[in-house]
DNA sequence: TGAATGATCACG
DNA sequence: GTGATCATTCAT
């Protein structure tokens, strides 16, 4: 019971998905992202995300038109969008602002809290620092597919959602271009990723792993 | 640097 | 139906 009442303190409303994409990208950061799987806590402190501000941006999935893949992110905020990528990886993303907006931030690497050994099984790698430093890499971790695709991350039943954390003071926020989006054309210079500085948990880190 | 691998979507 | 594309990762 305690146990309940400590989520319902920790865990991250809708109010705080439904404001400007980019600023929650940038909050984002330092919050702690969990998933309950068979009563197993998996959790990660969140070190880089991206931030896709809705049909305007050319980099973001919602810009040519509501699909049926991208519906989710036309939808309310607060929710899961998971797709595949490269008929490989899956992405794991959660949807921000007002309905229609189609604008979501993508999770794209985490700092491994609990659950290692699970996340070391799912990923098939020792390395704490190889777990989860990048989009594909996290949901492998967490075990996260299209499954979840949908899902809300508000409510107190559900299995995969963010708690609050302690603060991340502004300055060891970093912000630079996203990856992977150079087809985008003017959007894809724009400072829409962030994260920890000094973290050696964000992905294409060249820093030694631990 | 390139291969792996499959859903998705714009075509016709 | 067909083919190009892809918010990645890993081994070479």
């Amino acid at each position: 019971m305690t146990e309940f009442f400590e989520k319902k303190k920790l865990l991250l409303c809708s109010d705080f998905f439904d404001r400007s994409t980019k600023v929650v990208a940038r909050d984002l950061i330092g919050k702690t992202l969990v998933r309950e799987v068979n009563g197993v806590r998996v959790s990660g402190k969140v070190v880089e995300t991206e931030a896709y501000v809705g049909v305007r941006d050319l980099a973001c999935h919602a810009s040519r038109g509501k699909t049926p893949r991208n519906e989710v992110m036309f939808g309310p905020a607060g929710y899961w969008y998971v797709y595949l990528i490269y008929g490989f990886y899956h992405c794991l993303n959660i949807v921000t602002e007002g309905v229609g907006s189609g604008s979501a931030v993508l999770i794209r690497a985490v700092e491994p809290l609990d659950g290692i050994v699970f996340m070391q099984k799912n990923r098939q790698r020792e390395v704490l620092g190889d777990l989860s430093s990048g989009p594909g890499k996290l949901c492998q971790a967490f075990g996260v597919t299209r499954q979840l695709n949908g899902a809300s991350a508000c409510a107190l039943a559900s299995e995969c959602f963010f708690e609050e954390a302690e603060h991340v003071p502004k300055k060891s926020i970093l912000s630079t271009k996203r990856i992977g989006v150079e087809y985008a054309g003017a959007w894809k210079d724009k400072p829409l990723r962030f994260c920890m500085k000094d973290s050696p948990f964000v992905s294409k880190s060249k820093l030694v792993l631990r």
